[in-house]
DNA sequence: CTTGACCTTGGATTAAACTCTAAGGTTTAT
DNA sequence: ATAAACCTTAGAGTTTAATCCAAGGTCAAG
């Protein structure tokens, strides 16, 4: 069980940003103390973590309320429904896998090919690294608000 | 050569978001006609796609204006500065596909196993499929204020 | 039994990244 | 030649995602 400044530190965010995720139906404490106290057990940790991740590769909130939806919306029903939405996520997160890998491409080729050493840096250029691109894959957000969820303390 | 609307609607963004990119000094039309109107160009064009692949893996305007500055910086010196601005950013992207990775075998995993037809979406959990996750590479930001080039029309 | 570091709330402020408005100039189509 | 559909500018407004503040309750150490 951690409390929120536990939690928070853990993760090198601040407490305020956990609040912020409560209000936001993203990330709920399991239980709080007799005083009052958020108490996050593992599983809201885990949670915690899915989030920050999510966020780190591009992932806004709104996309990764949706994405956590899929959690609470088990048990028996909506498999289809959920099987839709698991892939169109898995569609995102493939076209930004195949952006940062060329991404990851042409940076290497540039750290290696160009800067030896203390060489002339003449074609240091990441366009001119990435000239060969030719996927229009940028992903094009649908943004439906993500205060969906009536959490309102 | 496209004029601001059309280089825009090329890329499905706003007229805005190309002057909004200028005033930040992350992309200048490489023209003006004689009434004083934008004109891009094949690079330009090109540096857009970058900057909009760079934001779509959740690079900050800030990420990619110094991304960019590489560009800018090549020819003959600072060979060795250069490289380390590439590897750093590498870094980081490499640990983004980390995450993307871990994502899509999850998403993958989750797609398969558990959602077959109209089953019961029991394990349906993306917490459960990502619970083997440890490496907390979430990336710290540094935000230093991306306004550093004078750009001011 | 009080000091200081925690915690609570609601509401204000910030920063990044657009997005829009107002006031006007340009170009193309009838 | 004039309307519709572009373009220009400066500046205000919006959204997202925090982050801060004020007023106060809680708890462990001295």
């Amino acid at each position: 069980m951690y409390r929120i400044g536990e939690l928070s530190a853990l993760y090198d965010i601040k407490a305020d940003t956990l609040r912020f995720y409560e209000k936001h139906g993203l990330l709920s404490p399991s239980s709080r103390s007799g005083s009052g106290y958020r108490l996050y057990n593992q599983d809201d940790s885990e949670r915690l973590k899915f989030i920050l991740r999510a966020k780190a590769v591009g992932f806004s909130l709104n996309d990764i309320a949706d994405l956590l939806s899929i959690e609470v919306d088990k048990s028996n029903r909506a498999c289809a429904e959920v099987k839709g939405l698991v892939d169109t996520k898995l569609e995102q997160v493939e076209a930004k896998l195949a952006e940062l890998q060329h991404f990851a491409t042409s940076l290497k080729s540039l750290s290696n090919t160009c800067c030896g050493g203390s060489d002339s840096a003449e074609h240091c250029s990441i366009l001119e690294a990435l000239e060969s691109s030719d996927q229009h894959i940028i992903a094009k957000k649908e943004h439906h608000h993500f205060s969906h969820s009536g959490h309102k303390d």
